[in-house]
DNA sequence: GCAGAATGTCTAGCAGTGCTAGCATCGGGT
DNA sequence: ACCCGATGCTAGCACTGCTAGACATTCTGC
């Protein structure tokens, strides 16, 4: 049956086409420009054929936050070998503030996928783990308790860093503090 | 003119009539599910009277904003004074938790109110002179940087919860933490 | 090679969205 | 008593996510 198996592939292949469109589309005008008829004119398809590959709307996002969490963590296992917890905030924060629309479906577009509370993906445990291993060294026995609360002043200081709520031209102070806050125990 | 002077009371009633109705529903069923005919039906009114009122339903999630700003700066001042930076957190969160429809409308939903450029409301900046104040003994004459990264954690902490992408029973433990981090200088 | 079945895609449409033009109707000023 | 401006309404536009049903096209059994 090698027919039907290049035909699986070439479902597949326009799966990731649909992805990869979204996350283009998202990026260049922000996910409330999105729309199911856009996207199918971009992918050159009619917009039934979004719903064969996904559920809906939401799903498709979903997707693109997964693509997201495997590049995140190789961007901070990159960082943190390069610079320690300083190249992880750096990593973290370049990645947020260069991939917006990215970020924004990983973390701030509320989806279906409650973590913590259900399966974690893979990859985003990874990066938890990247983060885990570098705090460990200034934890008093609890790394998961400061590798959560890194993650989240991180993610505090993308999300408004990303609607303007805070002083451009202090963003390496913040860094810097938060790090030393840390590091110094 | 008494009558005009009455009637222009009547609308400014209306108006807040308005910003009430769209936090109830928003808060009960959440921003996606506040439309421009439910908020008119809850009014007794038709759609356009809210045009009447403001330009579009951004305007109208902007005015819950700024009454969220008002009541988050009272919650802090009262936490601050109740049990200083540690009052100040559990204030924080917990305005977080209990409310959070509003506290999407005034720091997640992205509106066209990109403050740190441009004018911040006078409530916000009132709310942040809290932090400024709460944090001040423990900076190291840099308490702006200390309390925004302070406000950053704590929005961190807030929205990741909200997305049950941490830990329920460890929340004490990142609130000390934090709390630590800063006061043991 | 060919009829019939199965797979796949598209056209057309539904219900709901934000927002607005234009028409009634009502009330105050003269 | 009349006029006229202000006010709220009905109806409608262009858009949204999503789906039913018609139409090809391709594969299967003979």
């Amino acid at each position: 049956m090698s027919v039907q198996q290049r035909k699986e592939k070439a479902r597949e292949e326009r799966g990731r086409l649909i992805v990869s469109a979204a996350r283009e589309l998202a990026e260049a005008e922000g996910w409330e420009a999105v729309t199911t008829r856009k996207l199918a004119d971009k992918v050159e398809y009619s917009q039934p054929v979004l719903y064969s590959h996904f559920k809906n709307m939401d799903a498709i996002a979903s997707a693109v936050a997964l693509q997201g969490f495997d590049e995140l963590t190789v961007a901070l296992t990159k960082g943190v070998e390069r610079a320690g917890l300083r190249g992880l905030a750096d990593a973290y924060l370049e990645f947020a503030r260069e991939h917006p629309a990215l970020y924004q479906a990983m973390f701030v577009r509320q989806s279906e996928l409650t973590f913590a509370v259900g399966e974690i993906p893979a990859s985003l445990r990874a990066g938890f783990a990247v983060f885990l291993a570098a705090v460990e060294p200034h934890a008093d026995g609890d790394p998961e308790t400061l590798a959560e609360l890194f993650w989240s002043s991180l993610h505090g200081l993308a999300t408004l860093q990303a609607g303007s709520r805070l002083r451009p031209d202090l963003h390496e102070h913040r860094i810097d503090l938060l790090v030393r806050l840390i590091t110094a125990h």
